[in-house]
DNA sequence: GGCGCCGTCCACCGATCGGTGGAGGGAAAG
DNA sequence: CTTTCCCTCCACCGATCGGTGGACGGCGCC
């Protein structure tokens, strides 16, 4: 059995989501919480493996009450939302949520959810992955090609080796090292080896 | 029934993952493919909903064909890989895989996995998600402190200045840049300019 | 006032790097 | 089968870089 605390100020909303879950065989909700302060307090208290928890809450909301329970250990936090836009879910990922779902999901969704942070997995719609990724990367849109090799070099001059370290790591004469280099500096347009290594950052090739 | 398609070169590999799969009542193994380019083509003549897919495969490998599968519209990628310290594991998040899988993880785990990629949720385990929020976020990170005139140089290099260029840019000598550099060195723990502009990066620095 | 840090500068060395202008072989594509 | 691309390798050059071991004045702090 899956222990879950529901955390939602709204009474229509957190009824609706008691039914869903009990109605589950392996899922049994051991408390329900109107605020974040209650949230971090029966948390601990029931031993909840997972709180469901709304964002927009009174007296503490569902980020700050988030980063407390995370920071408690063992439990894990499934933020229930109602807006898919509200930049508070990137926050409260942040925080240490390990995913979000929206109120509007599918019974089904909800419940797969729920097992999933259960089992130590995150839980993010594509649209969020992306937006993290998004931030992660500097746009990916004219890159140019670099041949295996050649990214392999770039890489490697990346983590700091030497022209002649990355020969003997990759088994090829200095020289080679060099060629492939000297064509990367044509197709990234730079003249150093520290200059294509952060173009290559920008460009998303590393 | 969830359609799945299981992509692997190595045949215990993939007789396990069958089994397991075929085991769950809601689940149906569709198609076996040995390398990218066959998991390309039975994608879409299987009509699968999930693709399980190995990351390190002889002919075309696990990212690209990611890529290439997820750019054909309707099928979700879900990675099954060894290691979690895989880099290729966020090459292939960003080429749009819905999430990733350790073959090391419980049973009860995978099934979860492929039922939340089919319900269109993303399956990341909390150090993935880690490692794309602290992509994310430039703060909160225990950065050396550089003095305002070492960060000066040190922007200069990234921007792929040579030492005379920045002497003269900031009109000090060049043996001026070159200590300030050495002390930057010092700070970041590297041995050259390459490594410490990317070191800094890490660290939010730059 | 002394101590420590910062910024500035110098001379000198060996190592590495950027760049030239080649060359050959293998694989894929036409 | 020819072309094209990729990977490999060589010799040689000047420029740049990493590193050493100093030096001096200024600033803030105790």
């Amino acid at each position: 059995m899956i222990r879950v605390l529901v955390v939602d100020d709204h009474p229509v909303v957190r009824a609706g989501v008691v039914a869903l879950l009990t109605a589950a065989a392996d899922i049994e909700v051991v408390g329900e919480a109107v605020d974040g302060r209650e949230a971090v307090a029966l948390a601990a208290e029931r031993r909840a493996e997972v709180v469901l928890m709304d964002l927009r809450m009174p007296v503490l909301d569902g980020v700050a009450a988030t980063a407390r329970i995370v920071a408690g250990g063992g439990v894990r936090v499934l933020v229930l939302t109602t807006y898919e836009e509200d930049d508070q879910i990137l926050a409260a990922i942040e925080a240490g949520a390990s995913g979000y779902l929206l109120k509007a999901a599918p019974a089904a969704e909800i419940l797969a959810g729920v097992r999933a942070v259960a089992a130590g997995q995150a839980v993010l719609a594509p649209s969020i992955v992306a937006q993290l990724v998004s931030r992660a990367r500097t746009e990916a849109v004219p890159r140019p090609a670099l041949t295996p090799r050649e990214g392999e070099v770039l890489a490697l001059v990346a983590a700091g080796l030497s022209n002649p370290d990355i020969a003997a790591r990759l088994f090829i004469g200095e020289a080679t090292v060099k060629t492939h280099l000297l064509h990367v500096f044509e197709k990234l347009e730079v003249r150093d080896r520290t200059r294509a290594v952060t173009r290559a950052m920008e460009l998303g090739l590393l």
